[in-house]
DNA sequence: CAATACTATGAAAACGTTTTCATAATAGAT
DNA sequence: ATCTATTATGAAAACGTTTTCATAGTATTG
């Protein structure tokens, strides 16, 4: 009489019952583990194929208290830039065998800390954050780096790291560009649409732009420049409220895509033209830049990149902390590019 | 002597010593099983909150064979529609307790085979998930639902369910509507740029264009059919033909908002007037469609409501899951509107 | 008041792995 | 040949829960 399964699932001891080993050498061998006999490691493997074993991550995990899962916690997926990120993890990291828990905090600081304790809950392996432009105080990461978790903060970081690795693009670079494009295309009167500086993002940016603007001896107007949450109203406002004064700029430098294109709606509604009139720059390099009349000259970050770089640095990381060795990686800056348009 | 605990996190046991009762009873009482005190349950709660207790999710796993964890499968997350779609799953899973694996397929059946096997293999409770273009035969999903765990079909879904529920868009309709839109504008010569007939997205749409031409008596020119990939090149080059012969349409519905853009774009750089010369019509309600010059008539499917409506039935299934109750939910078609802007 | 049903709890097994410890087998050194 | 070091394996404990089974206490019924 055939012996009655419960569960489908075959488990590592069906593979040793089947090949009349220890459970423990089943482990071992599916482990790679060093003191198995090549031969009985091809058997088991052989064997788990053949039984079409999988293993079970939640015995593994409580056992050794890895995973395989990592966290992701981005403000929206639906962002372009994030969304190409987001991509690129997922593909590399898939090549490495983890999984990923991917989360959206919709910018709100409140939703990135219940996030970040669901995933500490979670016994995720380590954390990928693009953090809110309202983080300041990143004492909700504290949690998973004390518990020796690598924690990676991208394009929205901390000014310093906490134990955590910092990879960016160069907004200051960014900035600085953007800038010296409209003045060497002859623009005088610039403007600035740039977001909360409770980020650095922001904080970055404006240096460059202020740099740019200093190298050149263009003179600043304090107030043609917005630090405002990035919104296509907000560049609206903003944009209306630079048009009702007497002198009006003629180059405007927006820190993000949308409202580089919601100052283009508006100048088509006010028959401004661009670029003979005003001419504009945006940030990201979103599709839309491209489609839109006239198509928006904007920063590049290279999203494949900075996922690329991430994902490695992550490997690094766990492979380090596997041996022991626990060093603090350094800050990583990933280039920046202007992509020229009909907007300038 | 105080006694040195190994790691930081408090179990079930550290609040079972701290009130004198056993690791069971604290258990239930976590879980809010029916036969515990309420003096008792809150004594609980009130000590695991005191003790910042989080609960073991791999040990819970591994012995009630339940993951909390959804398994979530989309062509890509950066189109628009499904970015929607998830993140509105997202924050009502949330809502319910639920962690949500989000997994990109990049329209790759291959892709999408192995991550089902990733997602069963990590124990998913149930999965969810938008079809490849190329999906027809969907058995690599029968492990899952074989195993008890519900598995809903939305937007690109088989024809049949076998055992798991499907949600999905009202194509027919949308087809239709978009149709009628611009033979009630005047085209007599209208054109389709449709996708593969793999998938009964397009064969749905198709089926609505086609009636809504016979319903008004108007012919179809079968030259003028397109079932391809909906890239952006694969349109240009439809739109491409479609204007070397000598008739040329004056209404084109597409089935994606990517090649309505194109068309336009091809319109541009040969002089093509919309909407006087050519009315465009394409799916889905992107957002470039309607800041590019001039704005494109398009199909809403109204991807928040899709969201809503899969984690309401997944809840559903899974509590009656629970229950025992196995009732196969038949499938929910979700309306669809026309978005009428500048282009027709 | 006895018999029964229900409520509330504890002891211990179970989930499927990994890992520690012990030990057998083999190889290398004397 | 004997001793030591290395390689290869097994037995059993451990991870933190949930769940089954047993049982004590309490309420309900006849």
């Amino acid at each position: 009489m055939a012996k009655e399964k419960k569960s489908q699932q075959n488990t590592i001891l069906d593979i040793a019952e089947a090949l009349k080993l220890s459970p423990a050498t089943i482990s071992r061998a599916l482990n790679n583990h060093p003191y198995v006999r090549e031969k009985t490691k091809t058997a088991v493997l052989d064997m788990a194929a053949q039984l079409n074993y999988r293993r079970n991550q939640m015995a593994s995990g409580l056992r050794s208290n890895k995973t395989h899962t990592i966290g992701l916690i981005v403000p929206r997926i639906s962002m372009f830039f994030h969304a190409e990120v987001i991509t690129t993890i997922q593909n590399n990291l898939h090549k490495h065998g983890f999984n990923l828990i991917i989360c959206q905090s919709n910018d709100s600081l409140t939703m990135e800390t219940a996030l970040t304790e669901i995933l500490f809950s979670s016994r995720v392996d380590a954390l990928i954050a693009a953090c809110t432009l309202f983080t300041t105080d990143f004492g909700h990461f504290d949690k998973l780096i004390e518990d020796g978790k690598p924690v990676i903060f991208y394009d929205r970081a901390p000014m310093t790291d906490h134990g955590a690795t910092i990879i960016k693009g160069d907004d200051f670079n960014g900035g600085y560009l953007s800038a010296l494009h409209l003045i060497e295309s002859g623009c005088k009167r610039i403007a600035h649409i740039s977001g909360p500086l409770t980020s650095n993002l922001y904080q970055n940016r404006s240096a460059g732009f202020f740099k740019a603007m200093e190298t050149n001896g263009i003179e600043v107007n304090r107030d043609w420049i917005f630090h405002q949450e990035l919104t296509h109203d907000n560049a609206l406002s903003a944009i209306a409220k630079l048009f009702q004064s007497g002198t009006v700029p003629d180059g405007i430098c927006t820190d993000n895509d949308s409202s580089a294109i919601a100052v283009l709606q508006f100048t088509k509604e006010q028959g401004i033209k661009v670029p003979e009139d005003l001419k504009i720059v945006g940030y990201s390099n979103d599709p839309r830049t491209a489609i839109i009349t006239p198509s928006i000259t904007t920063i590049e970050q290279f999203p494949k990149l900075v996922g690329d770089t991430i994902v490695r640095v992550l490997i690094d990381l766990l492979r380090n902390k596997e041996e022991g060795i626990s060093v603090v990686t350094p800050p990583i800056i990933t280039p920046v590019q202007l992509i020229k348009r009909m907007s300038t």
